[in-house]
DNA sequence: TAGTAAATGAAAATCATTTTCATTAAGGAG
DNA sequence: CTCCTTAATGAAAATGATTTTCATTTACTA
């Protein structure tokens, strides 16, 4: 069973919910998000989607990414390159989640999820001490590593 | 002593070494930075050294703090509200680092180091494990949490 | 099937940041 | 001290990402 049959399935479900409507434009940004590993920019996510419906807009696009985030169905990034990334948060409110590694120099990101299990668990540890302290109800974090790639550092 | 001391007594030796100079423009922003807890913006940073120095212009403190930042003086940090903002390294290449608490509603911007000690041996490892497996030299991390503050929660 | 609110796209507007370009200022050479 | 070369600056224009406006279309509900 693939790892996104679960989502794909309940995204309908989730914008009705709210009142939304599952519109064709809202499913390619879907689609389009659930079949990449990398972290596209509305610009891209715009030029995939208009590949299948030249009729969408950019404007559309970012919407529905606005959305999307709000609802907490997806991610949204800085990574310094002076434009958003998105990416689909695979099994929204559990695990299956990774960190960046970050080349300041080619903007070129990977993700790494080997790591994350360790850091985790201090994670947790930190973010209840820090709501306790600071009076804040935590919910989420983001830890990215920069540093320089091979290609970049010949 | 103040804390400032030694990077203030630094500043125009690092310009000159580089064969730049110390001008006024940038000793103010520089001041700006050393005087503040806050993540001022480019145009915070304009305002307040235009107080000061009225003939400033916003374009030279975009070019000061894009060079500070390669000099490795300034940390430049997105938030996620649309701009970047800038905060000075007070020990530059030392500890004295800390990571931030986002409220995610108003931005506003906790800075914390109480935790940073446990966190920065795990940092070490987890940097040292990626830098091998993704051969890549890592300069730095950026470590943030999200999450509502009291004040946005009523 | 009509009515109402949501969704859309094009064009214009906005906002942060960068570039261009002509001018000014600083520090070294003589 | 004065000339000269290069760095630094500011104003204005350009850019690029994102948002807003607005008129139109579409989807569900009564």
């Amino acid at each position: 069973m693939p790892r996104h049959a679960f989502d794909s399935d309940d995204w309908p479900k989730r914008f009705r919910r709210r009142g939304l409507r599952f519109t064709e434009p809202r499913r390619l940004i879907l689609d389009i998000l659930n079949g990449t590993n990398e972290h596209l920019s509305a610009e891209e996510i715009y030029l995939a989607v208009h590949k299948k419906y030249p009729g969408i807009g950019l404007t559309t696009v970012y919407r529905t990414l606005d959305l999307l985030v709000e609802m907490g169905l997806v991610h949204q990034f800085q990574f310094g390159d002076g434009r958003s990334r998105y990416e689909l948060i695979h099994n929204p409110g559990k695990p299956g989640h990774h960190h960046h590694l970050v080349c300041s120099r080619c903007k070129r990101i990977i993700d790494y999820d080997d790591f994350v299990e360790e850091e985790v668990e201090l994670i947790r540890k930190v973010e209840e001490a820090l709501a306790k302290k600071h009076d804040f109800s935590i919910e989420g974090h983001l830890i990215q590593f920069y540093g320089i790639c091979r290609e970049c550092r010949e």
